[in-house]
DNA sequence: AGTATATATCAAGAATTATTGATATATCAA
DNA sequence: TTGATATATCAATAATTCTTGATATATACT
């Protein structure tokens, strides 16, 4: 067991924090909502470049939008945090059986 | 600040854990220390795709690895999964105050 | 010494992912 | 309606990462 469908969803989170811009933007997100204009001038990067990352981020689950006027906002999905979270927590706990001792 | 060195070592190890060959192993070492022969046996796959993965898991500092005669047997590094715990946490507790408020 | 086994590494190619600049779409404001 | 702004998407290329099969190295066994 443990390959299947459970740990899709972990593999999407990971792969989607997994990159210095992306991480930006969730370390950016993590004190608010924001629009992609305040992403794009906080990290001074050019505008397809950021949308194409919250594209990831977004379809891994990670954030969700909400559009106002012109404007589209972003924001972390704290469920998602919390599931990798919970995920972490398996891994360590197999570890703390004596039987596997990690380090 | 949080773009620096101090997340360096976050992202090694979500680039790390964010692949399905290597999550298999990671979770195939959660129940305890393994030599290389077994990671193959369990996966069926190909010596040196398994030792690549290996490879990229020790430098992200996620596991290591110690010799016995002609087998290397490889273990989780409880220490990493500690560290990523605490990366989350830390961003968790930044969606929790209300002018934050993510999902 | 010679042979077998365990693992690592390497080079070439394949596959995936990211970047860039351009263009499209939608909303607002005048 | 016209023009400006915010964002998304696309096609081409670049960069990174993974796979494969071959070879190298080290250890052990006879």
């Amino acid at each position: 067991m443990s390959t299947g469908v459970a740990n899709k969803k972990a593999i999407d989170s990971l792969k989607a924090l997994a990159e210095p811009i992306r991480l930006e933007i969730i370390e950016s997100l993590s004190s608010g909502e924001k629009c992609v204009c305040d992403l794009i001038q906080e990290t001074g990067l050019a505008q397809s470049k950021i949308s194409f990352h919250l594209k990831v981020l977004k379809e891994a689950g990670v954030i969700t939008d909400r559009q106002s006027g012109r404007w589209v906002y972003y924001k972390l999905d704290i469920r998602a945090l919390k599931s990798l979270q919970n995920w972490i927590k398996k891994l360590r706990k197999g570890c703390l059986s004596e039987a596997s001792s990690c380090e």
